[in-house]
DNA sequence: GTCTATAGAACGATAGAC
DNA sequence: GTCTATCGTTCTATAGAC
C-alpha cells in the first residue's frame, strides 16, 4: 500500500521501475532460472534486497514484469481488431488484416509503459518457450482470450472452413509467429549474414504474407 | 579409454546409456538449468558421481545427448534426400517432398540408437530454444550444412526465386517447424481439447502442407 | 567402476540497523 | 525505503575408500 503522494512515490517508483526494466533485458538473455537477482539488481544499480521490498519474490517480479509487457500488446490487438471490424462492417475483415492486427503490435514495440528498449520481442520469445514449471499456465493467463477472439475472427472471414481446420492453421501460425521471434538471429546464420535479423519491418511483412498463405493453402 | 572387452565393457555402456537416457528426459521437461545432476542420476538409479566419471561433466554430458539425438535425424534427412533426388532425377524434386524429407525423420523417432522414448520431440524444441549461452553455437554445428543442402534443393525446385526470397522463406518454414515442435500442448489450449497434441501424423501433414502454401505465396 | 562425503560457489530470502 | 550481513539451501565437481 503506498499512503504517501506524489514526493515519496515517484522515488519508489523509480526504483520499481529501474527493477522492472533490468529485469526485462536479464530475462531476454538468458530465461527465468537464469535470471538471478544479483544480475538484476546489479543492472539496476538498486540493492539486492530492494526487490524483496517491491515484489515480495522473484517469482512476483516474474509475473509483474510479464503483465508489464504482455497486457499493452493484447490490449493493442482489441483495439486494432476493433477498429477493422467497424471499418469493414458489416463485412468480415480480411484475413491479410487481421494477422497485421495479430502481429504487428508484437514488432512496434509498444510492450512496456516505461521501458523504451526495445527487448520486448526477445521477452516474449523467452517467456513463451520458458521451461519452468510455474510458466505452464502463462498462454491460458495471458492467450486465451485473445486467440478464441481472433479466431472466430478468422472463421467470419473463412466461412468455407471447419472449426477444426481454422484450430490447426491458426496453431500453425502462430507457432510461425513464436518460432520467428524466438531467435531472429538465425535468419543471420541462414543467409551467411546477409540478411538482417533485426528488420522487424521487412520480418513482420514476411511473416503476415507467409502466414497468409499457409492458411489460405491454394 | 574402454581396455576391456565385451563383459565389462557392456556394463559400463550400460550405465552410459541409463545416464543418457535420463539426461534426455530431465532435459525435455525443463531444459539445462533445471536438468541437475542430481535428478538425472537419480532418474537414471545411478550414483550422482558416475556422471563425471563418464561424461566428465554437466556440459560434456549435455553435448553428448545433443550430439546422440540430432546427428541420426540429420543423417536420415540427408539419406532421405539423396533418395529424392535420384528418384528425379535429373528433374528437381518436387517442394511438398523437400519439405517432408526434411520434417518427417522429426516426428517418427528415430532420434536415438538406444532411447525408445519419444521424448525426441521436446528435446529437439528444448535444444533449439535453450537460453543458455553455450547454445549459441548450436544452429551452426548441427543445422548450418543441413540447411545449405535444403535451401540448394529448394532453389533447383523454384528457380523463379531470387536466394532473398529463399533464404527468408526457409526461415520462416523452419521457424513454424520449432514453434510447432516447442508446445504441442498449445494446440489442445486453443481447440479446447478437440485436437490432440500427440497426434503427431496429422500434425506433420498439416505442417507440410502449411509451409508448403506459406513458400508458395499463391 | 561405484560409492560416500564434502569442498566451494551461487542462489533466494530475510533480519535488523539506519 | 535502503542498506549490510548472513542464513539455509542447492548446485557442480572431486577426493578417496572400496
Amino acid at each position: 500500500m503506498k499512503t504517501s503522494r506524489k514526493g515519496k512515490c515517484s522515488v519508489s517508483d523509480k526504483t520499481r521501475q529501474k527493477i522492472l526494466s533490468a529485469t526485462g533485458k536479464v530475462f531476454a538473455q538468458g530465461g527465468y532460472r537464469a535470471m538471478t537477482l544479483r544480475l538484476v539488481t546489479h543492472e539496476a544499480k538498486v540493492n539486492l534486497a530492494s526487490v524483496n521490498y517491491h515484489f515480495g519474490s522473484k517469482l512476483n517480479l516474474m509475473r509483474a514484469l510479464l503483465r508489464d509487457r504482455f497486457e499493452p500488446i493484447n490490449q493493442q490487438r482489441h483495439r486494432l481488431l476493433d477498429q477493422q471490424i467497424e471499418a469493414h462492417a458489416p463485412d468480415p475483415v480480411p484475413l491479410p488484416v487481421i494477422y497485421d492486427t495479430l502481429f504487428r503490435p508484437l514488432f512496434t514495440g509498444i510492450g512496456s509503459t516505461t521501458n523504451k528498449d526495445n527487448n520486448l520481442i526477445q521477452i516474449i520469445g523467452r517467456a513463451l518457450t520458458e521451461p519452468a514449471e510455474f510458466m505452464r499456465g502463462l498462454h491460458k493467463e495471458f492467450f486465451a482470450d485473445i486467440s478464441k477472439r481472433f479466431m472466430s475472427e478468422i472463421q467470419r472471414s473463412c466461412p468455407e472452413l471447419s472449426p477444426e481446420q481454422i484450430q490447426y492453421r491458426f496453431f500453425l501460425s502462430v507457432s510461425t509467429m513464436i518460432g520467428t521471434v524466438i531467435e531472429q538471429v538465425r535468419l543471420e546464420t541462414i543467409s551467411d549474414g546477409k540478411l538482417d535479423g533485426k528488420n522487424l519491418d521487412i520480418i513482420l511483412n514476411e511473416l503476415t504474407t507467409f502466414v497468409v498463405a499457409g492458411f489460405q493453402q491454394r
